[in-house]
DNA sequence: TATAATGGTTACAAAAGTATAACTATTACA
DNA sequence: TGTAATAGTTATACTTTTGTAACCATTATA
């Protein structure tokens, strides 16, 4: 019998270039934020505020490129630097409410482009869609995203 | 109350980044395989035989990106080009014995890389994330990838 | 206090992916 | 038959991402 674990492998490896094709291209299109940018503001808007080295180590991103990224970030004022008053050496990343806007803004241009396909699908089946990306959202966190934390 | 449409996009714009560190990275740890690589031999795997524009259309990737990708995956003998009798413009594309077992290899190296991590959650938990992400394969392959049609 | 470690930035090189245009060969069709 | 459309390749320029090393400021520690 076939353990979950590869049973999960198989189909994370089948799932991730699905959600390549259906969230990067969709938001191309929409917006000049690039992927890396979507990540940082996503990992912000559910976590509030991280330092440059927590967000790296969320998206497992070279902190060179957390630099880059955020400095673009700040140019569009979609997000703000903060320092920590506890560790000066730390810089804490805000979003902005221009930056809740804006993602909220690529969510939206991602839920009409999905309309039309969830349209070749039952009630049941969106419902279906709904509660299992919901339960491996859940679950997928809890495992792979100790955000707070620095080993990984 | 929210729509399922908008509960789904939300979950696939957080799961993405999170399958994207798990997936891509370990695997470039690994092999020498990009993730574009990987792609096309993973839908390689699933379907088969595909011709280079319906590889490109599968997975949302430029064609002359495909040929550079396809060009590399023959030169380490993972695929080969096959012509078309039917259409002798037409170049199919077959994943090799060699590439099927090189596949299989990041595949393992995938879960082995998970089982650390799947040790943070229960049995029923485990059960619940391997349900959740074959159904979640499912649906999304049935709405997204009509791997074998030209329109998306 | 001297030294090591950490957080972050800067600079640079290289790989991967994207986009476009030009081109050949083949097929479809008016 | 002649023209348009399609499949694929090649070439090129560009953006995004990755990786590494050097560097500064700050904090931790021996």
């Amino acid at each position: 019998m076939k353990l979950n674990v590869d049973i999960i492998a198989e189909n994370l490896l089948a799932i991730h270039p699905l959600l390549y094709k259906s969230i990067s291209k969709p938001i191309k299109n929409k917006s000049s934020i690039t992927p890396g940018s979507m990540f940082v503001m996503g990992i912000l808007k559910r976590n509030g505020m991280l330092s440059m080295s927590e967000i790296g180590n969320c998206l497992s991103m070279p902190k060179p490129h957390v630099t880059v990224i955020v400095d673009r970030l700040i140019e569009e004022a979609y997000v703000v630097r903060q320092n920590d008053p506890s560790d000066r050496r730390v810089v804490n990343i805000l979003l902005t409410e221009k930056g809740l806007v804006e993602f909220e803004e690529l969510k939206e241009a991602l839920s009409i482009n999905l309309k039309s396909k969830l349209n070749l699908l039952s009630e049941e089946e969106q419902e279906e869609l709904s509660k299992a990306s919901q339960k491996m959202k859940e679950i997928l966190i809890s495992i792979l995203s100790k955000e707070k934390n620095k080993e990984f």
